[in-house]
DNA sequence: AAGTTGACTTTCG
DNA sequence: TCGAAAGCCAACT
């Protein structure tokens, strides 16, 4: 693992070369996110002008603690890798449409309850 | 500065 | 519909 964080510095907001980057877009995208809707990582990407799905990601898996990271998945309508179950609990909770599948996992209706930030 | 990694996406078979 | 390969972007060493 490369990102296994040397300076979360970026938290405690005393490093102003961090203030707008692109880890502070994207929590906010995410947290602007209603429940009951989903996201994809190249939609939330999209949403901060760029293309990073990766991006986003990495910087789910470190700050995702502090946002809706469940309403973030991926474009085949997965939910987070290694984290599935803990997202369904979610997704249960705020009636986002599930389709489950025959070998015991699902996966999120994207036709349904994909949201767009056109606001 | 260059290389490696990763909670991804898209295209091809 | 599913699986593998290539592509892209950002951050860390």
């Amino acid at each position: 693992m490369a990102r296994s964080n040397s300076e979360p510095s970026r938290l405690a907001g005393h490093g102003p070369s961090t203030s707008d980057d692109f880890v502070t877009r994207v929590l906010e995208v995410v947290a602007a996110i209603p429940a009951g809707r989903v996201m994809t990582y190249g939609d939330v990407a999209a949403a901060i002008g760029s293309r990073a799905a990766r991006g986003v990601g990495q910087v789910m898996a470190y700050y995702g603690s502090e946002v809706p990271w469940w309403r973030v998945i991926r474009a085949s309508g997965h939910a987070v890798a290694d984290h599935e179950a803990e997202a369904l609990q979610h997704f249960r909770a705020e009636g986002t449409p599930i389709a489950h599948t025959r070998d015991g996992g699902y996966r999120v209706e994207l036709r349904r309850a994909r949201y767009v930030p056109s606001v």
